[in-house]
DNA sequence: AGGTTATTTATACACTTGCACAACAAGGCC
DNA sequence: GGCCTTGTTGTGCAAGTGTATAAATAACCT
């Protein structure tokens, strides 16, 4: 209980400090991105995510002209960082055509991009895009970007076996290797304590051979 | 402009009929995935939904307990049709195992499962299955039935062909399998025009006959 | 240190939301 | 027909929403 003689004045001004811009947005697109994840769309709310971020809701205005562009950013931050990921996996220099492509099944399909906070908030963004344009946006250049890395691995492999595919042929292993990664992809993230620890990879690098129609390589078995 | 001779009572009660039970709460349910599926779950409004359903917010609650419930039910019918609609593909007496396997494969790869509209109804109830477990759960019920499905044929099929695989094995082809399947189905929803008409399921049809190292047949080629 | 700026808080407001409840009427039963 | 059940409407309400804006104050400049 309160003491008579209570030091604090009764309505003291909540303390604060100033960051700098770019702090405050990141800070609270992270936020943003938190509250949907955890309580979806509907209650990702301006409040909610203020006091996920350490702030008070109407700073929000301050940064962001509104709740829907905050979405919006948040939105495409989120598929940059995948994509990003995505692609990391790809940047090993010294390694074979099939060894890249191997290394990026296998990424895709453990943690980090295994995980069930980004799946959810896949899921609930990309329930909207069918409605909304920008969101629509924001993924099909995520999308399309992905599935053109994919290709170029499998120009890659596939010319280091000796094969020329059109362009056609190109395309349909692209299309169908995008689709057994993004399948297992959310069959881990959805229900990851069905799969032993790098069973979907290995899994997936089966399948993706097949696709192309590699023999098997011992050493990308699962160890 | 009314008429001041105009024979309706300014404050007329709106004319209404009594439906049967089943039948309006059929109803609802389906104004309800409209609703989600054109507003999401945040603009699925007890109202719009009402207003969609041709009757007023009230009555919702003579039928359901909450909001939560009725979406719960909604989602569990839209689960229930999808699985429905995909195992019906399956019941081809006549028909070799490959046959009806891809059968499998291009009625899930076309439409009315192709559909952006029920792939906006899926992605966004899936977003907050994992923070609602009974969504989490109709989820999880609906899928493993698929992969069964999935597995059983795949099972006739390997037969057919004199393989006789293990639990794991077939597991595994099960599992990959339906990624493609779903991967694909997810291109074909978001970006349906992308594609020739069956070029979805021709892509399909090869990646799995390439995951179960069958020879490829012409007959189901796209034709 | 003192003045200035603009970041941050706090409050207010119009509006929507899900839910509760009383009035009403449609359709079956006698 | 008249009554009775109950499906259905309309209204009200408290809580919560996004937005607007004034007041406070932390940090920078000289």
């Amino acid at each position: 209980m309160p003491d008579a003689t209570d030091p604090a004045p009764m309505n003291a001004r909540r303390k604060f400090r100033r960051e700098g811009e770019g702090r405050r947005r990141q800070d609270l697109i992270e936020a943003t991105l938190d509250s949907v994840a955890e309580y979806g769309l509907q209650g990702a709310t301006l409040r909610t995510i203020a006091l996920r971020a350490g702030v008070t809701a109407g700073l929000i205005r301050h940064y962001f002209p509104g709740k829907e562009e905050l979405l919006q950013e948040a939105y495409t931050a989120l598929v940059g960082r995948m994509t990003e990921q995505a692609k990391a996996a790809l940047v090993m220099d010294d390694a074979s055509p099939r060894q890249r492509l191997a290394a990026f099944v296998t990424a895709n399909l453990n943690a980090p991009i295994i995980d069930a906070r980004v799946f959810s908030l896949w899921a609930t963004f990309l329930g909207r895009a069918g409605a909304d344009p920008a969101l629509a946006r924001a993924h099909r250049d995520g999308y399309l970007g992905f599935r053109n890395e994919v290709e170029a691995v499998v120009a890659e492999v596939l010319a280091a076996e000796q094969h020329k595919p059109d362009a056609g042929e190109l395309r349909h292993h692209a299309i169908a290797i995008n689709a057994i990664i993004d399948g297992l992809w959310i069959e881990g993230c959805l229900a990851g304590e069905m799969f032993s620890p790098g069973e979907l990879a290995a899994i997936g690098i089966k399948a993706v051979e097949a696709e192309l129609g590699l023999a098997p390589l011992k050493q990308f078995q699962e160890k």
